[in-house]
DNA sequence: ATACTATAGAACCGTTCGGTTATGAAAACT
DNA sequence: AGTTTTCATAACCGAACGGTTCTATAGTAT
């Protein structure tokens, strides 16, 4: 069994929600309320956000005071990152063959 | 608008299935059912991921006699990449705090 | 024309998802 | 001690997901 860690995270991501979270917890730590203030939800549908974060591993928290602040954990975030990175040399394809069309054109038009 | 163009791209990748897929489909295009023959799921279910994958851009579709061909498409793949690379410092950040216990170890302890 | 091959489409099913409202718990304030 | 603030949990809901089976379609071959 590979216990598959990449699917949780892909699937984190999927929301647009908790893409927007995860940017907002670049400029430092939050607490719930603050996380959901920018959006137009309830407080338990953040708090749903944040354990699917916590989930996939790319959030963690604690406790201070009543107050519970989330961390941005960038590792698992990485680990996606590394996972597309295989395909680096097919976006790259495309100035290949437009190098390649440039190299034609100067072949039969002599500078 | 900002007709969300990220999540459907993520959400693909969320299944562990679609993304073998997209593997396979870097030493060429393939057929529905040369894709299908390592998963033991129905020629339908093989479809459906498809689907999916084109609907996220991640593959075109061309006919070639009765069967259709699938053929890596790698721009949305890179913009999921550009977003993940908003969070390059986070990952490097781990080796800084490390480096800084490093220097503190070394002016305790000076070789 | 007939039959076969490769794939898509429709209908269905159980599970997960993203949201809701209502309620409970823990720490802080007075 | 009682109230307020901050958050989590539970129960529910409709929609989407990942799979199935059964059927239809479009080329190929005979």
């Amino acid at each position: 069994m590979t216990t598959d860690t990449l699917s949780p995270v892909f699937s984190a991501l999927a929301d647009p929600t908790r893409r927007a979270i995860l940017l907002r917890l670049m400029d430092g730590d939050a607490s719930v309320s603050e996380l959901g203030a920018p959006f137009a939800m309830s407080q338990p549908a953040v708090s749903k956000h944040l354990r699917v974060l916590e989930g996939a591993g790319l959030i963690s928290r604690s406790r201070v005071a009543t107050a519970r602040y989330s961390h941005l954990e960038a590792k698992p975030l990485e680990q996606a990152n590394e996972w597309m990175q295989q395909y680096k040399q097919f976006w790259n394809e495309g100035f290949d063959k437009l190098d390649a069309a440039l190299a034609d054109y100067l072949k039969e038009n002599p500078s």
